[in-house]
DNA sequence: TAGATTGTTAATCGATTAACAATC
DNA sequence: TAGATTGTTAATCGATTAACAATC
């Protein structure tokens, strides 16, 4: 009974930037690190960094460290990049388009085989290779071409629509654009990409720290009567 | 001596959500929510939601819960968005493009007021009626404009040196799209969007999940022996 | 007033960091 | 072997949840 154990899900958020530092040693021919050097170049404790890696069991050599080429690679299977992933979009928009575009998930085996989209007039056109088809072609697609990831770029009223029939297709993930939190059977999984809440974010970052300054100015000021 | 209490960017990241949530509530004519019902509805537990709300001054009234109106507008003000930003887009491209067409976030007081680009072919064009400028004129602009954000969608090579100028500039923040790390002075806040990192946890997910549905095959297969 | 629900303190849980024995 | 650095356990820190007195 190999009972998973359950990785927490702030491990795994760190993982694409680990497999990005250490696909750039590799690239420069870095061959081993440490999890001290890494620690310093990625301003993260390495004592984390170890308890990161322990969690899939050690990648690392008592006295050596790790190696880099081996590690990246790891990683990269923790990850599920070593499978191909089929992916369609729904919502043939600026930012669908962008996406499909943007050649670098090609690069990781991330394909877009098709976008679907409710405007007629997209569908005797094509976006970057990709054919537009009709929404109520989406379903059979999903099925005939075995697409496992849905991305959604569609206004949030489309979306809850949108991911009530992809409840019943046999996809596996949703990657989530639409600014809405959609629910949907536990065996598909959503990543949220919600672009205005990272700016608010942002915008918290801002006013916050002006607040500080002004708080610094204030007192300082105190100091001077 | 107000020694700004630090809150925890756990509890900032949940404020748009909240934000958002009661936005669609204030939309439908809710007066007042509890911070049960809400818990509910958000699928989060109701004592973090009073816990958070405290962190900034109780919003609520015991015995009756929260006014949706002006909660909503409160939580506005802790997020900055009674107030209007200047931002430039920094690299014309697809992904750049569509994020000045999408006019969510002039809605919420983000403007884009420029965009530049090394491109020379882009400058007698107009992105939703946005001038498109070359890089050289980008740092005279964020002080004559008094421009608030930078928004990076340039490759990474480019991000580098382009920080670099940018650490130069009396801008506030940077929202980055390019897929590295940028370092920079205190004084200027990032929030990163790597968008093939929220790619490859959503990837984690779909074969984290396939391995547990094998797993519980070959353990019903053990059983079967 | 009685009922409801907050604001807040205390308890629990989980994640990060520190420390060090194991071992290459 | 001696030195380096991991893997892992223990200590600390912080965040979430539970509980309940305050109060509308």
């Amino acid at each position: 009974m190999t009972k998973q154990k359950e990785i927490s899900s702030a491990v795994i958020a760190r993982l694409p930037r680990y497999y990005r530092y250490l696909g750039d040693l590799r690239d420069n021919g870095v061959e081993r690190i440490s999890s001290l050097e890494l620690s310093r170049m990625m301003n993260v404790t390495a004592s984390q960094i170890r308890q990161d890696f322990n969690h899939f069991g050690g990648f690392g050599q008592q006295g050596y460290g790790y190696n880099t080429e081996y590690l990246y690679a790891e990683i990269g299977k923790i990850l599920g990049l070593d499978h191909k992933h089929n992916m369609i979009l729904v919502g043939a928009g600026n930012l669908g388009s962008a996406l499909i575009k943007y050649m670098n998930f090609r690069n990781r085996g991330f394909y877009f085989k098709a976008a679907f989209d409710i405007n007629e007039a997209l569908y005797d056109r094509q976006i970057a290779g990709i054919d537009v088809y009709p929404m109520e072609r989406m379903a059979s697609y999903i099925r005939d071409y075995s697409i496992d990831i849905a991305v959604l770029t569609i206004p949030k009223a489309q979306a809850v629509k949108v991911a009530e029939v992809l409840s019943g297709c046999p996809i596996k993930a949703i990657w989530n654009f639409a600014h809405t939190d959609l629910n949907l059977p536990g065996r598909i999984k959503v990543e949220n990409v919600h672009l205005s809440d990272s700016l608010m974010r942002l915008s918290y970052e801002i006013h916050r720290y002006e607040e500080s300054v002004s708080e610094q100015n204030s007192a300082a000021q105190a100091e001077e009567n």
